[in-house]
RNA sequence: GCGCCUGUAGCUCAGUUGGAUAGAGCAACAGCCUUCUAAGCUGUGGGCCGGGGGUUCGAGACCCUCCAGGCGCGCCA
């Protein structure tokens, strides 16, 4: 049991003995969640605000407080302290740094993570790629909170299923065969993978401008594919190759993988049913010569499922595609990785499923995120104005090279740890902010290798390895945990109490940073800890207690930074 | 026009679901390496928490209203 249960489950006690008669006291869970952290350590380690009794018992907070310290009598677990409306507790220190490293200690490297998700399912729609466009900036939010929500299911127990919802359908990819057959060469695309494909719809583009034909020749084009006619299926199929070819160096590099690459191609022959679904269930209308469902009385615009021309559009691709994930996974939850201007749409297609009589649509969720922009600008493939993913973390890994060149010449695997650091930097940048925040990116921010900044935490990491490498040289009795007993120590202990709290809360709000903060707060408690105090001297049986310390915090930031997509090196 | 989101230090952001004296980092300046990794640590300055009302013992947080910005509002995704 961890310290917050224990002393509110001892303080609900001492309520019941104190107040007998008394019929709306809070239960254990709710004195669990009423306890807070006093803004000062010298207040005390935990707080109960006796206010929020005051009308119930028709007593003064100030009274409250004083007859709840008088039936409190677990002085061994913490020491009690009336200020005004306030009665602080004091945890007993030994006993709470021997109990908190002991948890840390036995999870084995798992601390913080937990089995309540055991046989439940969640689906990750993320990332999300477009076909024949490169990987710029714009597709990391999606890619990593993603990633990370997924690594932070897993470790809760949940089966994970991650869905690269590729977008491989639409008139686009016509006007891409249309300009590859009239200014492409095979030799050209074959060496200049992605970006030459890119370079051609760009200029396809350009010349429509002048030609307004090309974009009928695109359309006949894309029929061509739906028809199924060999040679444009031949270059779609290739062109997609090439786009995820190019798409799995990226992914290689931040760690990402997916179980599925389920995009919209795939669901074009499945829309038939759920079309016929709709139109069984009398929910499609006709309107201005489309097919909608009408979303009046949820205070929306219609949803568009069928268009003039009798083509399907993105959201009869949605819906289809959550029954089939729900025919499929069964999940309990399927989470939308995608940016909030889809906000709309998605409370559309939710919504339609739940006329549909689906009860699993509450089950959806949208998980939004901020917009990218670069240099104030919104992000623009055909105006040059993104800045490519390779670029990104090549320049961090080169970064991250000349400072290892810098400060630590004789590291033995600087192109690896050089890697883990400059991309380290990059997702952790990414990572760092509430994800409705927009993002205006910028060099020196997202390369910033010095305060709350990846490479922070994972020097953090090294350092705690290193010391615990020297450790290891000296035989240490058993930890005397009165040796952590000072301020510094029990501020870190306190963080690392709160961890497994914080995984469940980032859980709930689909909220990496949670994480990315909680791994911050850790390393700089730790880097002032270690800057007050000697690990390696005294008392031998204290040594024990501080090397135990520094293995906990070794355990929790790699947990932590693994949760969120970075890599922990051992040395830097 | 309607809807959703955002507004906290010069900049980027936290703020434990309504609690005690609003906190970090960056940038600036001043210190700390013969001692366990200085990618670190310490200190200084910097705030009508967008404005105004209201609810409450208590509001940065909740309600109303106004202001500023972003996004969206059928045949693109």
């Amino acid at each position: 049991m961890d310290m917050r249960t224990r002393i509110a489950s001892l303080l609900c006690g001492a309520m019941h003995t104190q107040w007998p008669e008394a019929d709306s006291l809070p239960g254990d869970a709710d004195v669990r969640g009423m306890l807070e952290v006093p803004p000062d350590e010298k207040m005390g380690d935990y707080a109960f605000p006796c206010f929020r009794l005051a009308k119930a018992l028709r007593m003064g907070p100030p009274v409250i407080a004083q007859k709840l310290a008088a039936a409190w009598g677990a002085e061994e677990t913490a020491r009690v302290e009336c200020v005004g409306g306030y009665l602080n507790f004091f945890l007993n220190r030994a006993s709470f740094a021997r109990e908190t490293l002991q948890a840390v200690s036995a999870a084995g490297g798992r601390y913080g993570g937990g089995d309540e998700g055991k046989g439940k399912t969640v689906c990750l729609d993320y990332s999300s790629i477009n076909i024949a466009k490169r990987f710029h900036i714009g597709h990391l939010s999606t890619t990593m909170i993603g990633h990370s929500l997924r690594r932070i299911y897993d470790f809760l127990g949940y089966t994970t299923v991650g869905i690269n919802h590729l977008g491989d359908w639409g008139t686009q990819f016509g006007k891409m065969i249309c300009a590859y057959k009239k200014w492409g060469s095979r030799d050209e695309v074959e060496e200049g993978g992605v970006s030459a494909l890119e370079a051609l719809y760009v200029r396809f583009h350009k010349e429509a401008e002048n030609d307004p034909s090309l974009e009928d020749e695109g359309r006949a084009w894309f029929k061509r594919i739906e028809e199924g006619d060999q040679e444009a299926l031949e270059l779609f199929n290739w062109f997609k190759e090439l786009t995820l070819k190019d798409a799995a160096r990226v992914y290689d590099l931040l760690g990402v993988s997916f179980d599925s690459y389920a995009g919209e191609s795939f669901y074009i022959d499945k829309m038939e049913p759920v079309i016929q679904e709709l139109r069984d269930k009398g929910l499609l209308v006709q309107s201005e010569g489309a097919w909608v469902v009408d979303l009046s009385e949820d205070n929306m615009p219609p949803c568009l499922v069928i268009k003039k021309d009798g083509t399907t559009i993105y959201a009869t691709r949605d819906i289809t595609a959550a029954i089939y994930r729900q025919n499929t996974y069964h999940f309990d939850k399927c989470l939308y990785v995608v940016a909030y201007q889809q906000d709309l749409h998605f409370r559309q297609v939710f919504r339609v499923l739940e006329k549909m009589g689906y009860p699993w649509a509450k089950d959806c969720v949208h998980v939004s995120f901020g917009m990218i922009s670069f240099e104030g600008q919104a992000l623009s493939t055909r105006k040059g104005n993104t800045v490519h993913l390779d670029d990104l973390l090549q320049e961090a890994v080169e970064k991250a090279r000349s400072i290892i060149e810098e400060k630590s010449p004789n590291l033995p695997n600087k192109d690896e740890v050089a890697r883990q650091i400059g991309i380290g930097a990059v997702v952790y940048a990414d990572l760092s902010n509430n994800r409705i925040k927009d993002i205006d990116f910028s060099w020196s921010r997202a390369l910033n290798f010095d305060g709350e900044t990846g490479p922070y935490v994972q020097y953090t990491h090294a350092r705690c390895c290193s010391l615990l490498r020297k450790a290891a040289e000296t035989q240490l009795p058993e930890a005397d945990y009165s040796a952590l007993t000072d301020d510094e120590a029990q501020a870190l202990l306190l963080l690392i109490s709160r961890f497994p709290d914080t995984v469940r809360e980032a859980a709930a709000k689909y909220e990496p940073s949670m994480i990315t903060r909680a791994v911050t707060d850790i390393a700089q408690a730790y880097n002032k800890y270690y800057y007050e105090h000697r690990i390696l001297e005294g008392e031998l049986a204290a040594q024990a207690a501080k090397v135990a310390l520094t293995a906990a915090v070794r355990d929790v930031i790699r947990t932590g930074l693994w949760l969120i997509g970075i890599e922990a090196p051992e040395r830097m």
